[in-house]
RNA sequence: GCCGCGUUCGUCUAGGGGUCUAGGACGCCGGCCUUUCACGCCGGUAACACGGGUUCAAAUCCCGUACGCGGUACCA
């Protein structure tokens, strides 16, 4: 029988929800939606330093807008609350007493000044671990009398004692055996002098109450696995199957830090991809492919279907470098497979915000236009603001090539032809136009351009005749008499 | 420094002893389509880090070196 999977996302509320760490919480989720198994969010808040308030709300906000959704945690409820951590001190406290009264952890009173001075002796030996915690004051290295003492009037932690001249191996799901020396192993704190526990107390305590199967988390957690298995081994706790997903790299090789990548211009929380006009389809897609895929070369992907295609075997060992270039063409991807009335939805706020008023008829029509030309939605009101506004520059290139002398006499004529009989169709458009030049024996070259720059401004665009249906023969002498009069003067 | 994990086109990657004169995608460069731009299509550019082994045969297995990344907190 098939163990149920149980996984977690555990951020720390430490500032806006991480594009690295939205990838992590999608292969949780990945593989708990294909094995119908549980997803489960935890709020690891026990660094009261770092606590940041807004922090929370960007998670459930980011997980929300992407469409992971979430099975137990913050707002649903379970069988396993409170699902902060902040909410769990006792819990912790118990169990680092435990390990305390199993010999399995001590007190330890070193000031800060102590530790420093540890680690700053440069003799090999700099790590707070089995060949140094004697010389350090504990209750080890101090006598039963001295501990109580202490214990009474002094701030103490309780640190793991890590055992002696072990090899502490685990199986990672994506790197195989994967084993350290527990020599070199630090005696981690397991719970602060504020009486919170650190991240490995809580986490190895949760997840194993929490009845988790798979801890998938950051190749950045690696060094601490074989700690956390000295832990559940104090405690005589089976672990959990480890997975450690590579790293996202910044473009240039680097930790994709919050920093490092502002000087780059790379977003780096969920909400900047967000405002910035990202569809959450394209970034989750994206997003799945930085150390993953699927064997075949396809690499379009709904959720869904990554639910059904995903693997934890098949997830890569090598940190992937961001790249803005594959995420936009992600993006566009989206948005060409978007209906021209779903475009038409997603654009309207943003034409509104801008003060333009237009039917819903009118954009979707300028939403077939410009589908397969746009990156973002945003595209609608930026790239193609001509639509909505005149034109209030025009394309110099294109004016001294294509705008001649004789050019405004044959742009009016145009437009009377046009306002005797406006267009209804592309077509017919095309038809009016062919029809105009034949009878003026001119070529198509000299109306076309021109009419363009009138209309847009640019030298490119969407298709010209489905676009004088779109504008209509009054805007469209509108928009003649005024390139005629700026150009020409 | 020490510990760990990595290393295939610029980037994401396929491949896991012979089918690899190494495949796909993004980007870039050509071409086609087209009134233009885009989309699409066709083509091109470009990689097995290095050195030793093992083997009839290595991008693939082993060892070493180099390089990169991560960790080395009473942060997660």
């Amino acid at each position: 029988m098939a163990i149920l999977v149980r996984v977690r996302f555990a951020p720390s509320p430490t500032g806006l929800l991480h594009i690295g760490g939205l990838r992590t919480a999608l292969y949780n989720y990945l593989l708990a939606r294909q094995t119908g198994g549980t997803f489960v969010l935890r709020i690891e808040d026990t660094d009261q330093t770092r606590y940041v308030a807004e922090a929370e709300g960007d998670i459930l906000d980011s997980l929300r807008w992407v469409g992971l959704s979430i099975d137990e945690g913050p707002g649903v409820g379970g069988p396993h609350e409170p699902y902060y951590q902040s909410q769990r001190s006792d819990l912790y406290q118990a169990y680092a007493q435990q390990l305390v009264d199993a010999g399995h952890a001590y007190y330890a009173f070193d000031t800060p000044d102590a530790l420093r001075a540890l680690r700053e002796r440069g003799d090999g030996n700099t790590a707070y671990h089995t060949a140094t915690r004697g010389q350090m004051r504990n209750s080890l290295s101090l006598s039963e009398a001295e501990t109580a003492d202490a214990l009474a009037r002094e701030p103490y932690v309780v640190r793991l004692k890590v055992p002696t001249g072990e090899t502490i191996a685990f199986d990672d799901a994506i790197r195989g055996t994967v084993s350290f020396q527990s020599d070199v192993l630090d005696d981690q704190v397991l719970l602060k002098s504020d009486g919170l526990p650190t991240y490995h107390l809580a986490n190895v305590v949760d997840d194993h109450h929490m009845g988790i199967t798979h801890v998938i988390r950051g190749e950045e957690w690696l060094p601490s696995t074989p700690k956390h298995i000295a832990l559940y081994n104090a405690f005589g706790w089976t672990p959990p199957q480890m997975a450690h997903l590579p790293l996202i790299l910044s473009p240039t090789g680097g930790k994709l830090s919050k920093r490092n990548a502002d000087k780059m211009g790379i977003p780096v929380s969920v909400r900047q991809y967000r405002e910035a006009g990202y569809l959450p389809e394209a970034l989750l897609n994206f997003l799945a492919f930085l150390g993953w895929n699927d064997g075949t070369e396809r690499e379009l992907f709904t959720l869904d279907e990554l639910v059904q295609a995903f693997s934890l075997d098949r997830v890569g060992t090598t940190g992937a470098q961001f790249s803005m270039d594959k995420l936009q063409w992600y993006n566009q991807q989206y948005l060409m497979a978007h209906t021209p009335a779903e475009l038409a939805a997603l654009a309207r706020p943003l034409v509104e915000a801008e003060g333009f008023s237009i039917t819903d008829e009118a954009l979707e029509h300028m939403a077939t236009m410009t589908r397969e030309r746009i990156v973002f939605v945003h595209d609608i009101v930026t790239s193609y603001r001509y639509f909505f506004a005149p034109p209030t520059a025009y394309n110099a290139k294109g004016v001294k090539k294509r705008w001649k002398a004789d050019t405004g006499a044959l742009l009016n004529a145009f437009g009377e032809t046009m306002t005797a009989a406006p267009p209804e169709t592309a077509e017919a458009a095309h038809d009016l136009v062919h029809g105009f030049v034949a009878e003026r024996e001119v070529g198509l070259g000299k109306i076309m351009a021109p009419l363009r720059l009138a209309l847009s401004g640019e030298m490119g665009g969407p298709d010209l005749f489905e676009m004088l249906v779109f504008f209509g023969a009054a805007e469209t002498v509108h928009r003649i008499d005024l390139a005629i009069e700026r150009i020409e003067s």
